[in-house]
DNA sequence: CCAATTGTTATTTA
DNA sequence: ATAAATAACAATTG
């Protein structure tokens, strides 16, 4: 399930842990998800440590503890963030915990496509600061969208949109959402975009994440019960899985394909291949 | 049994 | 050599 506004959701959940200890480590040893990560250091380093605090990085979150502890997620395909009561018991899919006295912070993750990651020292690992920079950010400029789509350019815009080392926390479900709102057909190749196309794609880049972001993972304090309780509508996030489903703004039949190697929806009204 | 799944990476192909 | 396409990973669901 979760890119760029649903990580920061999952972030926020374990802020409840934030400032508390962690009594004890939990983990389902040798699962795929701690592949490269030594557990036994993790375990060491973690129990008895604070959780300072936490930020998210495109589709991963950075955890800080006292000691100079690291502790980084990544949710896959299928993880999810949760806290349950001191007394939970873990379940199948529960393959790593943090324990504190009032609560447990749960990774789950079915496929296990995730990872947990787990560095110490004074600064921040370098599995984590060489993550792009946000859409968000002021490095993301037209500039840099335009020379990415020239070096992409023979690949559909799709694919381009879901690599990371220039569009950070974009998946399959909001690389469809920006390519909507932005009236480009997905198999339209990169290089193949005017100026003026261009600007529109990097406009709608940032609008959907810094709405998403609003919309998904809230605002301040309040987050909302379910993470897509508050979409609305009017985005084409409800309409894509649906058989028959209609384009929010046209109300004409949306499309289904393969492109770019993953099961792309669009509005054949709106999104031309020209 | 077959096909599907909101991600990433290694391998193969062009 | 570079970039694009494909396979693989694992578990579950329809």
């Amino acid at each position: 399930m979760p890119e760029l506004a649903e990580v920061e959701f999952f972030r926020k959940r374990w802020g409840a842990g934030h400032g508390a200890k962690v009594l004890a480590v939990r983990l389902h040893e040798g699962k795929k998800v701690f592949r490269g990560t030594s557990t036994a250091l993790l375990k060491k380093k973690l129990t008895g440590a604070m959780l300072l605090g936490s930020e998210t990085a495109a589709k991963q979150m950075l955890f800080r503890f006292s000691g100079g502890a690291w502790l980084g997620i990544h949710l896959g395909m299928s993880g999810a963030l949760r806290v349950e009561a001191p007394d939970y018991v873990a379940a199948k899919h529960d393959h790593f915990i943090l324990v504190q006295r009032q609560r447990q912070l749960v990774f789950n993750d079915p496929r296990m496509f995730g990872g947990v990651l787990f560095a110490t020292g004074p600064k921040p690992p370098a599995w984590w600061t060489r993550i792009a920079p946000a859409i968000l950010s002021k490095t993301f400029t037209v500039e840099a969208v335009a020379n990415f789509l020239k070096r992409r350019a023979r690949a559909p815009l799709k694919a381009v949109l879901l690599m990371q080392e220039r569009f950070p926390g974009i998946g399959n479900w909001m690389a469809d959402e920006v390519l909507w709102r932005a009236a480009i057909h997905p198999k339209r190749l990169a290089g193949s975009l005017k100026p003026a196309e261009v600007r529109t794609l990097h406009r709608e880049c940032r609008n959907l994440c810094r709405i998403a972001l609003d919309t998904i993972a809230g605002q301040g304090r309040y987050l909302p019960p379910n993470l897509n309780h508050h979409i609305p509508p009017s985005w084409l996030f409800w309409h894509r899985w649906e058989n028959g489903g209609l384009c929010p703004r046209t109300k004409k039949p949306l499309v289904r394909a393969e492109v770019g190697g993953r099961t792309t929806c669009w509005s054949p009204a709106r999104q031309k291949l020209r």
